[in-house]
DNA sequence: CCCGGTATCTTAACGACGTCAAGATTATTT
DNA sequence: AAATAATCTTGACGTCGTTAAGATACCGGG
């Protein structure tokens, strides 16, 4: 049935890093038409093998979903982390450093930042993205503590995302609501109506450092003062 | 090719309301399958009709998407409205109530929240889209402004989108995308691993309020009127 | 060395999807 | 009443994700 094999297929029948290649070709895909042009079969195309090939290394298209969001998600605690080193050896913000980095990336590749937040079926109990998702939700912990003057945490390295937050739950819940709601609001261009007249990295460098300010302020504010609110 | 029609086609050849059916059929799948489930051909046979009749009455799928999601900005704008009436009535926090009302506006039907602010192509350009997406703005320039002790605006019915919310617009930002963030997160699943333990309607009776009430006060913060935030 | 087992990849097909062209049927206008 | 427009069906096209069956390459134990 297949006696006539083309040469150049026969050769390359074996791709041999078909998994890096179905993720490059993935995160190319992303970044050039979006989470909706996103389909297994171009990906399959670009890494130049049939739509069915990449079933053994990831199953379906959900695994291969969960493997860019857990991948995503890593790029996004890595720039955190960096904004929030340079800003410290430039003594500026952190907090606002981090916020700046959140919404950069989510800008950089709107795509990808969506497939990290699941807009796409994916699996979220996959034991290494619950532990990418861990590490970012840490990050933020730590860095809202500090700024309203705490310890960051007992031990550094423990597990920070079951058990700590908890006094300071609301104050991280702000925090990470405004950024990720700032970010997603800019991608779905439900701003552009206020963007559309300077542009948007204008707007940005106009108005977000003052959002950022605020949020930080608030964050800082009032140590109890949330709480008579709380019947509401 | 076509003589023997079944009699109950022939007699409903015309559907009569196939747009109203067409929205209703819609917001059924929304509400059932969420967006991910969410198909024009399901649509069309929930609304007894063939795949290709709906073209007729939004052109393509894009068409019916930002019909619908039009319709739900109008219903956020709607619970938004009477969730300020009745926090009025009763004493409470005017922003409170409408950031609970949004919250819940999204979590009772995620997948229709999410054609609104256009997880699946639409047309954001579209006029009565757009109208609908104003005046949901306004409704949070309104509020932002009255919790910060300011008239809310000269003339009550001038538009409120491009002109008025200049200097506010850091609050204004910050209270969208806080609530917006927040409500995202939580239909996306991100704070699953928060909610788990104790359900996510506990969660948010336990933890919304004081986050809300948090937004309040910094929005509030600035000015030095801490009225309001004194009192909520 | 080679030989069998296993991992990897292709081919071919299935059903579902959105859309379009062509035709049938009903409503409206003239 | 005839012509025109609006509405809906049929049938088809190309694309999608997935699967079953078969082909090919790798790999460790005799």
């Amino acid at each position: 049935m297949t006696e006539a094999m083309s040469r150049v297929t026969r050769e390359h029948y074996h791709h041999g890093a078909l998994r890096q290649a179905m993720i490059a070709a993935a995160e190319a895909v992303l970044a050039e038409r979006g989470l909706g042009g996103f389909t297994l079969r171009e990906c399959a195309r670009r890494a130049g093998v049939s739509p069915a090939a990449p079933a053994h290394h990831f199953g379906n298209l959900t695994g291969l979903l969960t493997t860019i969001a857990t991948l995503g998600f890593d790029d996004l605690s890595d720039a955190m982390e960096a904004a929030v080193a340079s800003a410290q050896a430039q003594g500026r913000s952190r907090l606002a450093a981090i916020a700046r980095a959140y919404v950069e990336t989510a800008l950089g590749n709107p795509g990808r930042f969506r497939v990290v937040f699941g807009q796409r079926e994916m699996d979220r109990q996959d034991a290494a993205f619950r532990a990418a998702a861990t590490r970012s939700f840490g990050i933020l912990v730590r860095e809202v503590r500090l700024s309203r003057g705490l310890q960051p945490s007992r031990l550094p390295d423990e597990k920070p995302a079951a058990q700590a937050p908890a006094p300071d739950l609301p104050e991280v819940l702000l925090a990470w609501s405004a950024v990720h709601g700032f970010s997603t609001l800019l991608i779905d261009g439900a701003l552009d109506f206020l963007t559309a007249e300077e542009g948007r990295q204008a707007f940005l460098d106009k108005h977000a450092a003052r959002l950022f300010a605020l949020l930080a302020s608030a964050l800082s504010a009032g140590q109890g003062l949330a709480k008579e609110a709380a019947r509401d």
